[in-house]
DNA sequence: ACCTAAACCTGGGCGC
DNA sequence: TGCGCCCAGGTTTAGG
C-alpha cells in the first residue's frame, strides 16, 4: 500500500519523467475518480511534482494543480500499456502517456487552484511527517500524552503524524519494542525516543528499497519495490529472530507483533 | 465532543 | 472442480 516512502518514490519518478511536458488530453474512464474540469488542465505545462503526506501534487503553469491520492491500489506508470484496471490516462503533447491504474477504484484525482493547496493540505489537516523538523520527541510526547488510543492508531492518524500507514506502523513498533495496543499515554520518555528513531529508520529503509510491494504498489516505471524483503513483522509468520508473530485487529486493521520482543 | 463501525471496491485465497 | 464467503487498508461518512 502506498505510504510515505511509496508516494515519495513516485513523486521522484514524476519529477524525472513528466515535469516539462504539456498535457494534451485526459481520458477519464471512471468519472467518480476525477474531480474537476479536464479543460482546466489541457494545454498546460507541468512545472513541478510535490508530495504532502500520501498525496501527490502535479503543479501546472496555468495556476492549477492536480492532486492525486493512490489510496490502496493506485498505480501511476509512465509509458506503460493500458490494462483492465486503467482508470485515467494523461496524454502529453509528445504522445507519451501517464497511466493511472486502480484495481479497487478508491484513488482519486482532483483539479484545484495551486494557491489553494496549502489550505486543503495544511498543517491543520496533516501533522508533521517523519524526518521533518517538526517531528520531534517533544512533539510526540505532547500528542501521545493526550490520548489513551492504541499507539499504533495514533501513529497512523494523519492529523497527528502524516505519511505512516499499516506497514511502517507495524515495523516501527516492532523495532521500538512496543506493543501496538499500548495506550499512547502509557509510553515512557525513553520509549518515545526509541519509537521516534524506529519510525525514521523504517521510513528511510522504505525509501532506500523503493517502497513495499506486498500488494499492487509499483513505481513510475511499473517496477516493484523491495522493502517487503526486509519487513520486520508486517504480514510475516516469524520475526527476524524466528519468534512467532501474532496477528490481531486494531482499529479494524491487521496488526502484527511479537509478544516476546514487544512490551 | 468523542469513538466506533460501515462504506467505498474488487481480485485472490480459502473453506466447504 | 467450483461456488461463495471473507480479507486486504486509506480515508470519509454515518451512527451511537
Amino acid at each position: 500500500v502506498p505510504e510515505l516512502p511509496e508516494v515519495e518514490t513516485i513523486k521522484k519518478g514524476l519529477s524525472n519523467k513528466i515535469v516539462g511536458k504539456k498535457i494534451a488530453d485526459v481520458d477519464i474512464r471512471v468519472p467518480k475518480m476525477f474531480m474537476g474540469n479536464p479543460r482546466d488542465i489541457c494545454g498546460a505545462k507541468i512545472v513541478d511534482a510535490k508530495r504532502v503526506a500520501k498525496i501527490l501534487e502535479i503543479v501546472l503553469d496555468n495556476g492549477y494543480s492536480i492532486l492525486i491520492h493512490l489510496k490502496l491500489t493506485g498505480q501511476l506508470i509512465y509509458g506503460a500499456r493500458e490494462n483492465s484496471f486503467t482508470r485515467i490516462v494523461y496524454t502529453f503533447s509528445d504522445k507519451t502517456k501517464l497511466i493511472f491504474n486502480d484495481l479497487r477504484k478508491f484513488g482519486w484525482h482532483k483539479i484545484v487552484k495551486s494557491d489553494e493547496v496549502m489550505k486543503l493540505l495544511g498543517p491543520d489537516k496533516y501533522g508533521p511527517e517523519p524526518g521533518s523538523k517538526d517531528f520531534t520527541v517533544e512533539y510526540l510526547k505532547q500528542i501521545f500524552s493526550k490520548t489513551i488510543k492504541p499507539i499504533k492508531s495514533v501513529l497512523m492518524d494523519q492529523v497527528r503524524i502524516s505519511g505512516i500507514g499499516n506497514i511502517y506502523a507495524n515495523d516501527a513498533l516492532y523495532l521500538a519494542g512496543i506493543l501496538p495496543a499500548r495506550p499512547a499515554k502509557s509510553l515512557s520518555d525513553k520509549e518515545i525516543s526509541k519509537l521516534k528513531l524506529a519510525i525514521e529508520k523504517v521510513i528511510a529503509l522504505g525509501l532506500k528499497y523503493g517502497g513495499s510491494s506486498e500488494n499492487t504498489y509499483v513505481n513510475i516505471e511499473g517496477k516493484k519495490g523491495r522493502y517487503m524483503e526486509i519487513t520486520a513483522v508486517y504480514q510475516k509468520k516469524k520475526d527476524p529472530k524466528g519468534h512467532d508473530i501474532k496477528k490481531i485487529q486494531l482499529g479494524g486493521r491487521g496488526t502484527f507483533f511479537c509478544s516476546l520482543c514487544q512490551k
